[in-house]
DNA sequence: TTATTAAAGTGGTCTTACCAAGGAAGGGTT
DNA sequence: AACCCTTCCTTGGTAAGACCACTTTAATAA
């Protein structure tokens, strides 16, 4: 008479409350598809009728969205009270980029020290083989890989926190900063004492979150994204040199 | 090609749709019991899955509760029908609120800090006038207008840290938490001694602004919302503990 | 009468099958 | 070559039947 089951007794409970985890801390973002419900209930090892029992009742709290033929995907209004108007604002004005930097650091430290306090063997076990893959991509040249496995890390960094609000919050940062991440990585990409000096600095992230060492890890966090401010800085200044310098060029 | 299917496409839709009207309208009562679901299916010509997805998004809606084994039945309280769907997350997600205030204590100690740093004349002057208007309204008893009072003045100091994020996260949280603080507010105006210990928390956080301490006004704001955190587990515990002394004498 | 137990009823889940709507690839027309 | 239309595949929507787990109830044995 094994009991093998979870502490929630329906399972279609638990799956929808999985699901409506992932979407708050973010790592559903407003917009994606679901895999097909066929294919989505055999990778979570439960039939197709209890999965749509709990899409059902995501959809009735407006955290999803079907159409016939078409798929299943994640509401957008989430987006919609929270992050658009960041969009709009930081598009428009890149003078916020350093506002933007500024919370960054706030949040990312807080996240690092909350996830140092909290984070769970699967929260570390995840962090291993992210840092793992992070370090070996920055190895490579391929600086596509490195944001995508930046991103990752960090927003594993801030579901390991266990507060949905830093998780959401994250998510839309990173996608927020997404673009201009990139000219930064360029940058640094051509000045190998930096790059190396990010990798440390991921690693001591990393340590001091395994080690479960807050303030470490928060001061590590911090720094990091003091140096992303910085190198970021540097490198609009040189996309400003070099622009000015075309302009004289193109003015002669 | 006649299109016989009403406007609602999905007829687990059109199912949970009736039975919330006839919820309530009254024909189906607080603590009826519905029939069984091989029954209420054929009843209703629809099989059996389909009944299953009305009645799970009727329970997420909090219409309806199903006991294995015994039934499915109407759920005895008709409320938190017309709220917003954050106030819904929220009342559906206790684990939310403290998330949201662990969230809000990292925003706004980070904002005092800031603003104690960057707070120009102007944002002093109107620190002052927001905080004169704050401290009078405490003295008197209208709890509403202190929640006002309350919103402007935090939402004041997110302004003088002259962060755009920090301003426009502080204002997303304000209105989510709107709310909640008319609870907490009240619970504490019946305790004269923790009444006025917020009184004093807030004046910490003005002076320390005004004489741009930053560290000082960061540890005050984080300690005003530690107080708050604390006072509002004690308000739910209240509130839960009276909730149980009339189901007592509900039951005698 | 009381306690035990067996059986019937009910929600929870799985499997299989078919229908309907959307989308993309291929073939035909202009 | 460009455009439109058909066809087929994928995906959500529904149905039917079976089995399991839990609850209730009633029959049975003490």
């Amino acid at each position: 008479m094994i009991r093998n089951r979870p502490a929630v007794t329906r399972i279609s409970d638990a799956v929808a409350g999985g699901l409506e985890k992932r979407i708050l801390e973010g790592s559903l973002k407003p917009g994606d598809r679901l895999p097909s419900e066929r294919d989505f209930s055999a990778e979570l090892g439960v039939s197709r009728p209890t999965l749509r029992e709990a899409i059902q009742k995501l959809i009735s709290k407006g955290l999803l969205d079907t159409r016939h033929g078409g798929g299943t995907f994640v509401t957008d209004r989430l987006d919609a009270h929270f992050v658009d108007p960041w969009q709009e604002m930081l598009s428009g004005h890149p003078l916020l980029h350093s506002d933007l930097l500024e919370f960054r650091q706030m949040l990312e430290s807080h996240a690092a020290s909350l996830a140092a306090e909290r984070a769970t063997n699967v929260d570390i076990e995840r962090l291993d083989t992210l840092y793992a893959n992070l370090d070996s991509v920055y190895a490579s040249n391929d600086v596509k890989a490195c944001i995508d496995a930046d991103v990752a890390f960090h927003q594993a960094i801030a579901e390991a926190a266990h507060n949905v609000l830093i998780g959401h919050m994250t998510a839309s940062l990173m996608r927020v900063i997404h673009g201009h991440v990139s000219i930064n990585l360029e940058h640094l990409h051509a000045r190998p004492q930096r790059w190396n000096q990010l990798r440390s600095q991921h690693h001591a992230i990393w340590q001091a979150i395994r080690e479960h060492q807050p303030e470490t890890a928060a001061r590590a966090a911090r720094s990091h994204i003091e140096f992303v401010r910085q190198s970021m800085t540097d490198a609009t200044k040189e996309v400003e040199r070099r622009l000015s310098a075309l302009r004289r060029q193109g003015e002669l």
